[in-house]
DNA sequence: CGGCTTATTGACATACGTCAACTATTGTGG
DNA sequence: CCACAATAGTTGACGTATGTCAATAAGCCG
């Protein structure tokens, strides 16, 4: 494994507590894998047999009901660990995993990780931790689409993004539209639309550079408090 | 506190693997508190102070952007431990609590369950299966109100009451359709509107009491399968 | 520069929310 | 136990947000 790699590890939230001898015995059968873009990495229904840590690259979950409608639940980018739970619980994935950029990923064997869990009260620990912080996210999707229209949840989107006090902001965005579209609840044809409404807030989109010149009014428009 | 509450908390999934004398120490300061339907025990955006755990009743976790528009995330009701999140990080709800019926809530101090988690290891690896739970019910609903319509969502939820195997069941309405309509992200007079349309896959409903004489062609309306 | 994918725009369809009137259910005090 | 008020649920008419489909335009990569 890279050094790089290992400083990932090192920094990564639910590892970084482990002891180290602890950390070289969860990775020792760990797999290190290289996959395109679109690689699909397990499908929703199968048992979790790995832990995913995300060392570079870009993976989404996808969830389906009868495999004809596919949505976005969440991306996860370097240093992300994803599907936990299944994990934990010994279940099957509810989601499926692709990658939406060329990644890295590293597969640690479910057994392993639940091993060490129940040995070291530093990883479970941890794990709670990221689980909690998981839920709230989670939570916050929930509270999106059940309160905010879809042009609120492309612009609370946008302001999380942005992360500043200031009243205005240059952000990039991360996903591809489409993929962005599903995640927030919308078609892509819709996510157009939003973007269009958004400018009498300030908001100027070109290709992925978007530009915040309002974000008291963006604020606003979006019923967005920080803790929502 | 009764022999009944014990007993309670005993089976309780994340406090029946502590040893005995750690769960004394945990509930050492722990508040009972009855009361009326209606209540509201904390509010979105305060600090939390407590761990939760319904003894007897029933609670709502109510979301709200505005405070003008509300939406009902998840029930709990016996033995159930609810905002364990907010506890662990030591951060604000991120909703509101309210009891929907008469309910005794236990209100354990966060910084004491926090404590405990540090020292007993089997409390945070219990915390840890809680959370996943935790985390995959929410995954569900997300899938659902992405992916499905009203009367699937209702019909999904009736065949998550009915757990039979059978083609037919009787089941109850645990929760008020006004309650019910904001869980499943609808408004009440849509929920009527979705019941209707569930007649012609065997669902009758008189008062709280719903048949479902065919659950087969039921499952194939809401595209329900056992996992998702 | 072409050819592919991805994003936008417009016309249209539909599911869902809103409002208002009505009906049923529940709870309370005489 | 009845009568009545209060609350909760239903129904219909209507408006609106969002999805769908098709055509066009814009990025992206060989």
């Amino acid at each position: 494994m890279k050094d790089q790699d290992l400083q990932l590890l090192a920094g990564n939230s639910v590892l970084e507590h482990l002891p180290d001898n602890a950390r070289q015995y969860l990775l020792k059968e760990a797999l290190e894998l290289d996959m395109p873009s679109g690689t699909t990495l397990f499908r929703q229904g199968e048992d979790a047999r790995f832990l995913h840590l995300v060392l570079e690259g870009r993976v989404a979950l996808v969830g389906s009901s009868d495999s004809k409608d596919e949505t976005v639940v969440e991306f996860f980018h370097d240093g992300d660990v994803f599907i936990m739970p299944a994990v934990i619980l010994e279940l099957p994935y509810l989601m499926s995993a692709r990658t939406v950029e060329d990644s890295r990923i590293l597969l640690i064997p479910a057994a392993r990780f639940r091993e060490c869990m129940e040995q070291e009260p530093a990883l479970s620990l941890a794990a709670s931790h990221e689980l909690a912080r998981h839920w709230r996210l989670l939570i916050r999707q929930v509270k999106d689409l059940k309160l905010r229209s879809a042009p609120q949840r492309l612009g609370s989107y946008l302001l999380s993004l942005s992360d500043t006090d200031g009243d205005r902001a240059e952000i990039e965005l991360p996903e591809q539209r489409g993929m962005l579209a599903r995640r927030l609840g919308m078609t892509p044809e819709n996510l157009s639309r939003a973007f269009s409404r958004l400018q009498s807030s300030g908001v100027k989109s070109r290709g992925r550079q978007i530009e915040l010149s309002d974000i008291p009014t963006l604020r606003k428009f979006c019923a967005y408090d920080d803790l929502t």
